[in-house]
DNA sequence: AATTTTAGTTACTATCCAGTAACACTATAT
DNA sequence: ATATAGTGTTACTGGATAGTAACTAAAATT
């Protein structure tokens, strides 16, 4: 398997890996970068010449790694679906009663959107030309959804939640958590705890006064 | 001042107005059938010439009403604004509580992110080309997040609203809101009522039991 | 050493679409 | 009636950019 090893080293954030990884690595990056791109300045106005470039490389070869542009948000999307569900597993299998797998939820989900990869996808899933990539993007989202309905549904029961419509309040908290990913920043002026904890308490909480 | 009467009123929803009042009124449904199109398809997939089909023009035409195709976005925010901005007026000019202005804003802001042109603003602000307009856009957005965090701090001055981060807590309460504008039809399941009746007890008594 | 696979290049095509130039019609004002 | 202003058309230009063809080269396989 040949490939001009000692450039793509040094290309290639520098990373020593076998060469099955560094293809997969490479994917990666491509994914990163795109990501970040779209988010910054929109899916349109970033060409695929503006990633090769941010990769050092030539537009044709992101035809190695990818299919077209619209891949990029399909891959993206299969990586970021992948950890969502597979931290809602771990949330599903705690023996946590319900508003406290909840409260899990909503921390650990800020956590999940400051990744640019789910934040690309939050952004711009059931967005692709593709009617099928679409659809599968679309039941993708309605998974996630009914799961966290689900949870709902049990905390109700177990009445550590107040009675309320799993479905239209599983909808308002992903409006609510996955709004966090079009606008924070690392570097800006709200700590990232400060706004766990305002989320929390106005998810759980509420607004009113406890007098 | 000169037009085709006959055609023009057959054609634009069929209005008979006074000449001024009928240019604005075409302005208005470009302005409406391009936010509808907008939000549908996505504002890079929407042409000019899709736009000028659905009011049965020719593209040139448009150009009579708008200066280019970012001048929609820029048009319909100008509207969403005024419309925002007065009815925080109201809400501000009332004597109610701070917790009493904050439901009604809740349940008002519902209302007005249903309506076409303040969706199209809400989910393309700060997208323009144009550096100067996108700052202004970006203004906007903050003045009216301004508005509210300060109502969210004199509810918290007169002990209506429990003490909390007034500036994340607007954010938040931004966020899970306009989500609504994203996903949210007339045609839909979900019914108004319930959905305000839902995010008010969600925002304002939050999820936990009340036991 | 010869061959194949992987990775990359330059140079091109094809398409879409925003924006414009030049022209045509209609109604009102003079 | 004729000029004029407002409204609309057809036909075009120009720029951006997704995707491809044809080629080069290095490394692994044989």
């Amino acid at each position: 398997m040949g490939m001009r090893l000692k450039v793509a080293k040094e290309k290639w954030n520098g990373q020593i890996t076998g060469t099955k990884e560094q293809r997969s690595a490479k994917l990666r990056a491509i994914l990163n970068v795109a990501a970040r791109s779209f988010l910054e300045k929109g899916y349109h106005k970033t060409s695929l010449d503006d990633i090769a470039k941010l990769q050092n490389v030539t537009k044709p070869t992101l035809y190695y790694y990818i299919k077209n542009k619209e891949d990029i948000l399909i891959q993206c999307e299969k990586i970021a679906m992948a950890q969502i569900n597979l931290f809602i597993d771990t949330i599903e299998k705690s023996n946590d009663i319900g508003f406290k797998k909840l409260q899990n939820f909503i921390a650990g989900y800020i956590d999940l959107v400051m990744d640019d990869i789910i934040r690309c996808h939050i952004q711009h899933r059931g967005q692709m030309k593709d009617p099928i990539a679409k659809e599968k993007s679309l039941d993708y989202h309605r998974d996630i959804e009914h799961r966290v309905r689900k949870i709902i549904a049990e905390a109700i029961a177990d009445h550590s939640v107040r009675n309320c419509n799993p479905t239209i309040i599983a909808i308002l908290l992903f409006d609510s958590l996955n709004g966090i990913s079009a606008w924070y920043r690392k570097e800006g002026t709200v700590n990232k705890e400060d706004l766990k904890k305002e989320a929390l308490s106005l998810l759980t909480k509420g607004l009113v006064s406890q007098n």
